[in-house]
DNA sequence: AAATCATATAAAATTTATTTTATATATTAT
DNA sequence: ATAATATATAAAATAAATTTTATATGATTT
């Protein structure tokens, strides 16, 4: 029942489920997100850790930046995102990726060169060295 | 994305997935369910109160009994709630049960016996008369 | 090597959700 | 009519989640 409240704790909040729409079309670094939601870049990392922990995203670390993706290895997990992403509207969502469309235009060049392997999740939110 | 979040929401809580498990099998009363979960009865009216807010119940008043039985009319809520049922493990929704077994043998006769038209939902808790 | 950038985390402040306790209302039983 | 039962709700207490603010760490650029 845990990884099932976890999992639902983590679909409960509407930032998250716009991050989640956000992340539908690939893997974005964290500078990214916080552009895409004009929001603040600590309280943006806090909710990837919730949806990381979830075992909704997986991380891994491109030169000084850190990317997440979806998780969709586990066919309830993609159900119940599949369900969230369906039900946000497009209102929301499309400012969201017009911000993130105007943030990657003005980016600097150079990212996505040196990814490194994705970095295992142990489940608790703590990097295995 | 309102609802959708209230869905996830009622969803994210381990007594309203035991209470959703219980209905599985058909409408209970709340001094059923109360005994079942082994909790005070305002605690339990709450969480149904929670579930119903976010509509995956509905109420129907049966003489001084009031029953809850689930609804599942839209078919996204339905994915939710059975990919909510899944995951919940056998030994606590067993005892939930057995609980409600016990109760049941020895509740007086005459319940169920001259039940009311289903009560509107208005989606904010507050009864339709 | 110093400055800058991207990110994480810790602590405090705030908000939201849950639980408890007490009580009110309606229904049924005596 | 009175007592007992089933439920809801309100208020207070508690707990949990989120947000803010400040700061630390590691990578990159200059």
């Amino acid at each position: 029942m845990k990884e099932m409240l976890d999992t639902f704790r983590a679909l409960a909040d509407e930032t998250r489920l716009r991050i989640l729409k956000l992340l539908e079309t690939g893997e974005l670094c964290v500078c990214d997100i916080t552009a895409a939601l004009d929001m603040v870049q600590p309280k943006v990392s806090f909710h990837l850790k919730v949806l990381k922990n979830a075992g909704l995203l997986r991380d891994k670390k491109c030169g000084k930046w850190m990317h997440y993706e979806l998780d969709i290895s586990h066919i309830l997990k993609r159900i119940v995102i599949l369900t969230a992403l369906e039900g946000i509207p497009d209102d929301i969502s499309k400012k969201d990726r017009e911000r993130l469309e105007y943030f990657l235009k003005n980016k600097h060049e150079g990212a996505f060169k040196d990814c490194v392997a994705p970095i295992e999740n142990n489940g608790k939110g703590t990097k295995v060295k």
